[in-house]
DNA sequence: CATTACCTACTAAGTTTTTAGTAATAAAAT
DNA sequence: ATTTTATTACTAAAAACTTAGTAGGTAATG
């Protein structure tokens, strides 16, 4: 998997919020100052070089498209994020968000919850 | 917070693991090819200027210590990665990973028992 | 049909990051 | 004492990333 930049990475975010979209609209989406129109024009070409979007012709211009879901990139990072700085313990993850008070009980109950009911699934 | 670009975070990764090392030390963690004396020894003081690290004279050469626990950085980061890719949500998370079958019931419960305890410390 | 608006491909300048060389210095070895 | 080795501070080349300009084309507008 390759990896983005974070120029990149703003302009995926935007692509995988938007499912498709032409340089225009994503433009839209910058907060100001928003970045020059060739700008965003190159990083989409990047992204498309990458195999993260794909690019099709639309009249005189072209609509980019999420090729690569957003999920198989989330995975690939919190992989890496676990491998990195959590020992490549999920659980080491989430006794550190406890610990930080970010993870309350409910938030905790109700993550239970999931994956109970995904881990069920699998059967 | 400072973020660390990939080569100081390279580097960072091997003072966490040591808690201080000196730059040959530092190298003699690299397999091969190993990055030139002089490259790791830059990297150090990138770091050492960022807060990373401090540095003591030792003899005619420094030592370098950590500085910023990675416990902090890990946060940082795990904190960036939820509200990027999982919806600032850490349930999801952890939903995602028992999708992908890399939490098993076993981790969960041990899971469920950390956090737990951990939350009961807080009170 | 001339003008304006819009889009792309190509190019490149500016910036940051990575890597490592050189000169200076001090210690160690012979 | 001279040579070799190890280290640092300083510098800089190379690579990667970011940003955007320019030229050229196509379509819409008056």
């Amino acid at each position: 998997m390759k990896e983005l930049t974070k120029a990149e990475e703003q302009v995926m975010q935007i692509v995988w919020d938007l499912k498709e979209t032409n340089v225009r609209d994503a433009i839209a989406c910058f907060s100001d100052p928003k970045p020059a129109y060739t700008t965003v024009a190159t990083v989409m070409n990047a992204l498309e070089k990458k195999g993260f979007v794909s690019k099709i012709a639309q009249g005189k211009s072209h609509i980019f498209s999420v090729k690569l879901p957003k999920e198989e990139y989330s995975g690939f990072k919190a992989g890496a994020l676990v491998k990195n700085y959590f020992n490549g313990s999920f659980s080491s993850m989430a006794s550190f968000f406890a610990k930080d008070n970010k993870l309350s009980i409910q938030e905790l109950e109700e993550m239970i919850e999931i994956v109970k009911r995904e881990i069920n699934k699998e059967k």
